[in-house]
DNA sequence: TTTT
DNA sequence: TTTT
């Protein structure tokens, strides 16, 4: 291994998993995963700030997160960040970063995906 | 706290880092570090993929990055994932994610700011 | 920075917490985490592998353990490795390795500290 | 996965590796792994503190330790926690707690397996 | 026992 | 000693 990339959530499920069975049996899932962030001011008031990812998982952490995780559901997610870039209309390209999951836990006890 | 957002990277800056002092004496530098990924394919061959991320850094870790790293330099990044949104003059708006470093472990000996 | 001493736990509680409040107003907790791997083997079988950990806290962390964690509370663990030494009566010594706490974020429902 | 056992280290070697192949053509090695906190106390004194961990590596991570590492090698370990108990003469059993590595990046240039 |  |  020569370099790292790692990210690691803990977050909140914005929305149900967009899932998708691709040609081949190859399954795709992805959502939006809050992470909120609390800390006081210099005026001791405080404050959160909410931070929002895509998430994208391949294969059987596809169909995990499809069975097991809704809107709101907690988890811990680890994986890497990808750039994407798409072609616009105009000619010009986008350019988006999402976080391609390699393990998840799911935190919420009762939507846990050993009972 | 309540969340988690981290990032953690080794890699090798594609440029100086731009660095500027803004009013007040805060400074802030910034560069591109790419990670690279070695892996064999089904058919044992070699390959490598390499990822860019955008490393923002703040105050004292602006300084050092302006001080001890250059182009190539080799260092341990450790941050947070930030999205901002600017607009274009089309009036849309576009997006680029960031990852804003809390610490950072310059890796080459040359440049390493203990000496 | 130099080096990096970092652990990062996902597990549950094998005991009350236990608390000292020490002279000069500093808190202290400890307790046993477990943390569970399940794999297969080669024979397809389920397996699950338990480790326990000792976690030290200081301070508001302790204090915030003290609280509201309890025998069998689900929590993120973010510290450093630290072996201590001791002696014995026979006059040899002996090591224990502890992870010295400086984030948790608690994942029961029922027991967050944010409610 | 339920559970999160995670150590990442970034630090020296202070010896170099014990290697042993075992009988079915398994390896073994075993490192000390020096980790450096640098820090300043209230006086604004500089002050140091090192930290000394056990790593454990098998298969090709030893087989790659064996061959790159040396005595004061800098490197990036990623593995999980384990102790182990083994008897002592006297009837009473120790504790030893190692890290497991799965993920090792040789930092120093001169070292390094990609050269 | 390492390194800067 | 925990949890699912």
């Amino acid at each position: 291994m020569r370099g790292l990339n790692r990210v690691t959530l803990i977050g909140n499920l914005g929305n149900v998993p967009e899932f998708q069975a691709l040609e081949g049996g190859v399954s795709v899932a992805k959502f939006s995963l809050a992470t909120t962030e609390t800390f006081k001011d210099k005026n001791g008031q405080n404050h959160s700030d909410t931070e929002w990812h895509t998430v994208v998982l391949w294969r059987s952490l596809a169909d995990l997160a499809h069975q097991y995780l809704k809107k709101g559901s907690s988890v811990y997610v680890e994986g890497k960040l990808k750039t994407r870039n798409y072609d616009v209309k105009d000619g010009s390209k986008r350019y988006v970063t999402e976080i391609i999951a390699d393990q998840i836990i799911i935190l919420d006890k009762r939507t846990n995906a050993d009972e």
